[in-house]
RNA sequence: GGGAGGUUAGCUCAGUGGAAGAGCACCUGCCUUACACGCAGGGGGUCGUGGGUUCAAAUCCCUCACCUCCCA
């Protein structure tokens, strides 16, 4: 076996015989249970950030886990077109060869992201594949896809015919710079250091004037009322009179409306509605004119006057400004920090602006994915999310589906030249409700995130009633980041109860932002973003992978560091030499698949017993989605008792020099049931590594991936032995110390004297000999009490003496124990006055009071054997 | 303004009522033929502040401070 350890020599092998062979295939229908877990569809042209490195990892650990313990599993792969995303690629490539897509035309255009598509689509399988992510890519689906885009029309004509979806004029968000309405998630409040202006709008018929408060002067060109609340007694002398707007001379009708602050500014406010919400809303109760005065591109129309019109609404502010001031309107220009909506994906201020749009009322759907969570068919992980969840859901407002951009679903409704809608899956459908082949198609195309919210099952077939449906849906678990649960997972679950009855998933594993190493948010601006291609190149994808799982605590950002990665590398070296070590030693020996303990050894029955313990424990953490205590306890096991005691006390055994039962077989087959555990999270090493173990041929499949998960074994459990080993253990740890704190050369041998009352106690540690002689070089090992001058103390009940033949204690050694004695002291008063306090004895658990009693009487003994070193002249205690 | 989370060893984080843990970093000694991507040993924390509940609090309750994020 080759001596360097090199992920890199068997990564690749693996991926590619994984591929090849049909191991990560799920069988539909089956007799075996199912488990599904649908990948969230990265952007088709995107790479791989380091979140969706964590979420490979979690999702391919369950997979493999499930797949392992017997389960029909499904990781279904996939992409997304990601309308905005992709669409903006497409358009920045045709800018450089000095067109764009007006020019192109549609058709044309849609030929060219096709192109653009397919040229990257094979991008995002690569990288899954050489994270190791075992997904069954003979179902890999893709949003703009024949089968998923009759989903899309089925869904959409369905929600139309009931009802739910509609056209209609209403105010939304629009995003100049993409030229579209975008939904409020897609809006983001930024903190924005502007100006309150303070404008003087003369009062009809008087020479009043009163003043109104704005931070966006330039929408004035479209006022068309000036209100006030209702309760607001300091201008009802205004009431049905008019005031005059500025600049532009119209009249105001002066209204009341309870959405009025009495606080803000003077408590009256211009009326724009076609450029606010509330003002919209007060228009339509008031029935107020609407003058649109900022086109799509966020410039002035020419409703907004012919000085303006055409200039830039930026521009435009600064010009009404200067004219008010100019002509004494302006009354004062405050600083005012205020939040200002954004669009996400441009970065531009949006404005709000009343168009026509397709709208879903998704309210009854809120309520029935409320009712999911609050019930507990739907579990949202960890659980500190619910109550975002209600609030959201609570507040929710019909959601804008319709985009005015080309690539994606165009919206399946056509229109007679008259204007009437007809709502169908197809245009012939259309045409004949229509009576009518003189139809054309609405140009906008849906959100993406339409065709996302129904990615669990129209992935699988639905609305057909296939057999993937049937055996999948709904599916398990859904591991995604946070930051889209209302984006994607809550839609998710919205339409899945709508159409299929049910929630589309049982849990959802909602996991933490990747930070840098110093706690920042990885981002292109800040360049601090990671590559888990480069991370995998380095480190190997078991480390890579291996680090995301141990980190991912719930609800915590993950910091990630790469020192840590590259010690889950060493760890990686470090199971690579114990099989190579073990593999080297073992003879003939081969892997079992059962072993009678009852003939063992104590070390064979301790490790055997540590092993059903972690297979226990690592399969409850991975239930509760406790990767991190589960990757903790694999690591602990391997290195902290498999190498280190485990496989340390078998090395006399296996060199032949104090033969015990079956030692070969017992490190194999701990070996092959330690790489089957690890084989979720490091699914390259422990497969390289399980290939080569003797015998597992006998018992096993070809390959690791579907060689059963190993669980606990009742019978190997021995807590009798681990205790007695655990005081092993100790008195080895006793004497290490010793010898390293009073500097004894590693060559020097020494004698070991072990005492007890307890004769089973003693007799086991009697049998331990051939081992405790190399662990502590020792000349010999002596069941009798310790001389007087040995170094001398009690663990775990045993007197334990040390002799190192001709040393004296130094003024070192003496200075040490009384540090000792200073602590030991002080624990004997801690822990007498516990012991003399009557509400403790009286209201404490026996077996904490039993504790502290035990804690007091070793306390005693080691201060007696401390307190006689001391005295004498020998070497003394320790 | 509302909400969520955080504050534990130099760093990054586990730990939810009974004497403070891990990885990395650091110090000391070791190339003990599986592994120097290693072995052994060690130092290091009044568990943010103030109060309360309890025989017992990092852990439960309240106050305050600071940090992060989400929503309006």
């Amino acid at each position: 076996m080759e001596k360097r350890f090199d992920p890199s020599s068997y990564e690749k092998k693996w991926q590619e015989r994984w591929s090849e062979g049909e191991f990560f295939m799920a069988e539909a229908p089956s007799s075996k249970p199912s488990f599904c877990i649908m990948i969230p569809p990265p952007n088709v042209t995107g790479n791989l950030h380091a979140g969706h490195a964590l979420q490979t990892t979690i999702q391919d650990l369950l997979t493999r886990w499930k797949r392992m313990c017997g389960y029909n599993a499904l990781w279904l792969p996939g992409t997304d077109h990601a309308g905005i995303a992709t669409q903006l690629m497409v358009e920045r490539q045709l800018i450089q060869e000095g067109t764009d897509r007006q020019s192109l035309g549609r058709e044309r255009f849609l030929e060219r992201a096709w192109e653009w598509t397919r040229q990257h689509s094979g991008h995002i399988r690569s990288q899954l594949d050489r994270l190791g992510a075992s997904c069954d890519w003979s179902r890999e689906r893709f949003t703009l896809d024949e089968l998923l885009s009759k989903a899309v029309r089925a869904a959409f004509v369905s929600l139309y015919r009931e009802g739910l979806i509609a056209r209609g004029e209403y105010m939304v968000n629009w995003s100049p710079g993409l030229e579209t309405a975008i939904s409020d998630l897609e809006v983001e409040m930024r903190a924005v250091a502007g100006k309150l202006y303070h404008i003087a709008y003369p009062v009809e018929g008087s020479d009043e004037r009163i003043v109104v408060a704005t931070t966006r002067p330039e929408t004035m060109l479209g006022d068309t009322a000036v209100a006030m609340h209702p309760q607001d007694d300091r201008y009802a002398h205004l009431r049905g009179g008019k005031a005059i707007l500025p600049l532009v001379g119209r009249q105001l009708a002066f209204i009341t409306d309870e959405a009025v602050e009495l606080e803000f500014g003077t408590g009256l406010v211009k009326v724009t509605p076609a450029h606010d919400l509330t003002d919209f809303e007060m228009g339509q109760r008031h029935d107020l004119e609407s003058l649109q005065v900022i086109d799509r591109k966020g410039r002035m129309t020419a409703e907004a006057g012919a000085e303006f019109a055409g200039l830039d609404r930026f521009v435009a502010r600064e010009r009404v400004v200067q004219m008010l001031q100019e002509q004494g309107y302006l009354v004062k220009v405050e600083d005012y920090a205020h939040n200002v909506g954004h669009c996400q994906r441009s970065g531009v201020p949006v404005e709000p602006m009343i168009s026509t749009q397709w709208f879903m009322d998704v309210e009854g759907m809120a309520g029935q994915a409320l009712e999911a969570v609050a019930s507990g068919d739907l579990r949202l992980v960890p659980d500190s999310w619910n109550k975002t969840w209600d609030h959201w859901l609570e507040n929710i407002r019909p959601w804008c589906i319709s985009r005015q951009l080309w690539w994606g679903h165009q919206i399946p409704a056509w229109y007679t030249p008259s204007g009437e809608v007809f709502v169908a899956a197809s245009r012939e459908e259309a045409a004949e409700l229509a009576g009518t082949d003189e139809i054309t198609q609405d140009p906008d195309v849906l959100d993406t995130w339409f065709s996302s919210a129904l990615w669990p099952f129209s992935t699988l077939g639905w609305p057909e009633d296939s057999a993937d449906f049937r055996t999948f849906y709904p599916t398990d678990v859904l591991v995604t980041g946070f930051d889209i649960i209302f984006f994607w997972v809550a839609r998710m679950v919205m339409t899945g109860l709508h159409f299929t009855g049910c929630t589309p998933f049982h849990a959802v594993h909602l996991t933490g932002l990747i930070r840098d190493a110093d706690g920042q948010k990885m981002s292109k601006t800040r360049g601090n973003t990671v590559d888990p291609m480069e991370l995998v190149e380095e480190y190997g994808a078991d480390a890579v992978r291996f680090t995301l799982a141990i980190l991912d605590s719930p609800g915590r950002d993950i910091p990630l560091d790469l020192d840590r990665m590259a010690g889950y590398r060493s760890f990686g070296n470090k199971i690579w030499n114990a099989v190579r070590f073990s593999l080297s030693r073992v003879g003939r020996a081969t892997v079992q698949e059962s072993l009678e303990v009852a003939e063992l050894a104590a070390p064979e029955r301790w490790i055997l017993s540590r092993l059903s313990k972690t297979a226990k424990e690592v399969n409850e953490k991975f239930a509760e989605y406790r990767f991190d205590e589960a990757c903790q306890r694999l690591y602990h096991f391997f290195w902290g008792e498999l190498c280190d005691w485990y496989i340390e006390l078998s090395k006399p055994a296996l060199a032949g020099d104090s033969p015990r039962p079956q030692v070969g077989e017992v490190l194999l087959t701990v070996l092959d049931r330690s790489l089957r555990l690890l084989h979720p999270v490091m699914p390259y090493l422990t497969e390289e590594l399980w290939q080569r173990l003797p015998g597992r041929e006998e018992i096993h499949p070809a390959t690791i991936c579907l060689a059963p998960y190993p669980v606990a074994e009742v019978a190997w459990e021995d807590p009798a032995t681990e205790g007695r080993m655990e005081v092993f253990f100790q008195i080895v740890a006793w004497a290490r110390n010793l010898r390293a704190e009073i500097g004894v050369p590693p060559r020097d041998k020494a004698t070991l004297f072990l005492d007890s009352a307890d004769a089973e106690m003693l007799s086991f540690l009697g049998d331990l000999e051939a081992m405790a002689i190399p662990l502590l070089r020792l000349d010999e090992l002596r069941l009798e009490s310790p001389p007087t001058d040995a170094h001398s103390d009690v663990v775990a009940g045993v007197a334990v003496g040390l002799v190192i033949p001709e040393r004296e204690m130094s003024a070192e050694d003496r200075e040490r124990l009384v540090g000792e004695r200073e602590k030991l002291l002080e624990q004997r008063e801690r822990t007498q006055d516990l012991l003399a306090n009557e509400a403790f004895l009286a209201k404490a658990p026996d077996k904490v009071v039993e504790q502290n009693r035990l804690r007091l009487e070793e306390i005693r003994d080691r201060l007696e054997r401390l307190e006689a070193g001391l005295a004498g002249d020998g070497p003394g205690v320790s």
